[in-house]
DNA sequence: ACTCCCGGATGACAGATGTCATGTGCGGGT
DNA sequence: ACCCGCACATGACATCTGTCATCCGGGAGT
């Protein structure tokens, strides 16, 4: 006979986060040991508590649950990683598998599918949304440099040009040729039409 | 001896949902008779099913829970109307209130506070976070006209003044001018700045 | 009657933004 | 050695955006 199955949970909206926790505590082979709100507080939680599975929000203040993610494939390859989020944007889904991710959640899907992707994942599989995949497979990757997403990033609550370029330590006219490309790339007419379809990729 | 409590739950992400009506369900003393997913749906559902609470997230496709809230106020005046939602936004709890609302729940509060709420405004309380109540009368109304609004809400996606001009039926010029008063109100230096500001307020 | 405010419009102007050509230097492939 | 992509820069140009003054007509207060 197996063990319980020990979860991590990761989610900084207290509400959802204790709920969820409610959720899994009705499946009888599954505990959540840990509970933290941050990513910046997944890896030490994970360490205290002895984990067969961590399930992660992406949207967290402190870092986002791709990055607690990358971080805890490296420091425990044999954790499972279960990835939950509010947004199925391709990109999004493209990273999470970058960081060693084994299951991709929306939160738009019914609720049984959670504690059956936490049983799936220790088996060895990869659950993932068909559609989902196919979508992100579709687009293909990010065009965007480092830099031009960096610029854009930081043009998107509506900095000037002036701003960025004295924030970003750059010339003013290199603010303006990496937003010009970045526009180009997206197929967009102006900076916030970028940013808008740089978002809705997951690509920001 | 008082009856069970009725809840009718209405929340778009199918896991956030079920997983709230697995913690409610935690509760003796309250039932959840009835979710939907939609907030053209919650109408059709209370008169279906004899409610004494409505839970009502704002974010919701159809329409927004404060849509469905300010309808079940007028068809069923003695049902309790809880809002609950991701964002505290002033302008949110403000048209709450203005819809009729008896609760105002933000989902990063702690669980426990759901289950109080519902309890509470049965008794004829009502429950609203004291700290986002002082933001919202801090701040004051929408300064901006319907028109202004319908605008900025217009070019939010990075439209360009002429798509602009022929979505909304005006003029070139005129659209620019509706766009620089908002962009006044709000203090802002652009457009993109002014949508920015408008959205965490809730005036959007 | 008079005064606001709102929706809608025009024209002029200045500054912000987007594009393009072109240049440098660095690092990685082949 | 060569080429390419990237980061970063400049200058010129055209267009877009934001501001302002000014106008009209309608409704709501006073």
């Amino acid at each position: 006979m197996s063990r319980t199955i020990k979860v991590l949970l990761a989610e900084d909206q207290s509400m959802v986060r204790e709920a969820l926790a409610a959720l899994l505590g009705l499946e009888p082979d599954i505990d959540v040991v840990a509970q933290v709100a941050r990513g910046d507080e997944v890896l030490a939680a994970v360490r205290g508590h002895d984990v067969d599975v961590a399930l992660l929000d992406i949207e967290m203040p402190g870092a986002t649950g791709i990055e607690a993610a990358a971080e805890l494939h490296r420091e425990f390859p044999e954790l499972k990683l279960v990835i939950l989020t509010t947004f199925g944007r391709p990109g999004y889904l493209r990273s999470a598998m970058e960081a060693g991710a084994d299951a991709f959640l929306v939160k738009d899907a019914p609720a049984a599918q959670l504690a059956e992707a936490i049983r799936r994942v220790l088996t060895g599989e990869r659950v993932i949304d068909p559609a989902l995949a196919a979508a992100a497979l579709a687009e293909g990757a990010n065009p965007l440099t480092d830099r031009e997403r960096e610029v854009l990033r930081a043009a998107a609550d509506g900095s000037t040009n002036a701003d960025l370029a004295t924030t970003l330590h750059l010339s003013h006219g290199t603010v303006r040729n990496y937003l010009s490309t970045a526009i180009q790339k997206l197929a967009a007419r102006n900076r916030a039409e970028a940013v808008t379809i740089a978002r809705e990729k997951g690509w920001l």
